[in-house]
DNA sequence: TGCATACTCAGTGTCGACAAAATTCCTGCG
DNA sequence: CGCAGGAATTTTGTCGACACTGAGTATGCA
């Protein structure tokens, strides 16, 4: 099966299908969502051919793709032999605390500094589909809504350089808290939604201290729960 | 001419005569130089093909040069379009002032914590290379130079989050930097030399504060440095 | 049986060619 | 003379093919 859902007879010649540019934005977003759920765990090969041949396109569109990762540091490409997912730094987790507590600072106080009404509109409607994740116990989608919504903070602070590294520290928090939920099962993320409202208000009044203060407290109460996470089910993190 | 370099009659079938995966690197690390000295100024259109004639190779490994280089931000990809060299953005150098200044305290900070003897010996080869760079009155070298400088120190910092971010911002300044020493002709930089002494010695003893506080007057002094520049010669700045 | 060497093969890196999109130039009309 | 429409050209995006690399396997020798 899956040989082909095209029509055997009709494609004599060849039907693009697919918009021009396409492919390669397609791939990259495919393959990117699928790490950041740890569907494809760190470590595992990522086949060139196979993919091409899964995705229905050549190999060129499916390389670019995978330069691209490389660039977010999602993949690892070892020359002349296999990409693979990156691995997390389980060793060094300090330097992802240290730098992901102090761009949640910066970004919500930028926020609250340059946030537009529309920016407010914006974070207001990432929170509120976050809240529908928790509600609806969807580990997936409360992730991937709280990146989301962080990231929408930090847009609206209005610093291109902070904001790349804050998506990268952002889908890299996505994959380890990946961890801790599917080895808890979409239990309620603590106090996440009432500081994402606390936050939410810091921003609109434009309350600078408020937003640094609420940002840190944030900050630590992720990394205490990863720490907590990490000292109680040690096999399994070092197993990824 | 630059038909050409290789005897037409022995290239019967195909020399290699590079290694394979070298050709990506030499693209990128040549366009990547040509593009931060400003041989390439912000705006120039880059023809794949053009390129693969001038550096006799396919566009394959273009592409994926410029795919990399697009990832760096230092190229911009236009759809279907040409990609051209980034702009800088002079409008919104404050966000570059901002940023360079918090990752210039952070990563001496964190290299006045982690470094080891074998760190400071690299961080201060780089400052020998500088120093003699200023006394060529050499500015292209005195701006690479400058920049291994801190690239090293951000190494010693041992945090990959903040030395991507860094490593960002130091180009950008590469660049910026060398339109202030195209318009005032090979100065001298100012107590650069000195700052950097104060903050190799700060690094060495350990002393954290200090670290922080040179950082930030080193950052300071340069931006100050730069907008004098652009209050001085603001047409050429706006020109591109 | 253990180890070094040669062979096989899966998979990447590069190439030349074709097709789609966009720009440019030309032509005809008002 | 200016402008709209269309053809030609330029340039990018995608494709299939092939050579080279490294890993795994088999083979021969001690």
């Amino acid at each position: 099966m899956a040989t082909s859902f095209r029509s055997p007879t009709a494609s004599q010649k060849r039907l693009p299908e697919r918009k021009r540019g396409a492919g390669v934005k397609y791939v990259y977003d495919t393959l990117r969502g699928e790490i950041l759920d740890l569907v494809l765990p760190p470590g595992t090969p990522i086949d060139e051919s196979q993919l091409a041949e899964r995705l229905e396109m050549s190999r060129t569109p499916i390389r670019e793709a995978l330069v691209r990762l490389a660039g977010d540091g999602l993949v690892t490409t070892l020359p002349n032999r296999s990409t693979v997912v990156s691995q997390i730094d389980f060793m060094n987790l300090h330097n992802f605390f240290d730098a992901i507590t102090l761009m949640y600072r910066v970004t919500t106080r930028l926020a609250g500094e340059n946030r537009t009404d529309e920016d407010l509109e914006i974070i207001r409607a990432h929170q509120a589909a976050f809240i529908r994740a928790v509600e609806a116990q969807d580990a997936r989608s409360m992730l991937a809504t709280n990146r989301d919504f962080h990231a929408a903070i930090g847009e609206a602070g209005r610093n291109p350089y902070y904001q790349s590294v804050f998506l990268r520290l952002l889908d890299e928090g996505r994959r380890i808290l990946r961890i801790y939920y599917s080895s808890f099962d979409d239990r309620l993320p603590g106090p996440i939604v009432q500081e994402h409202e606390a936050m939410i208000e810091a921003i609109a009044a434009r309350d600078i201290d408020a937003c640094d203060q609420l940002a840190k407290a944030h900050a630590d109460q992720i990394v205490a729960q990863i720490q907590t996470m990490l000292t109680r089910d040690r096999r399994q993190a070092i197993a990824l």
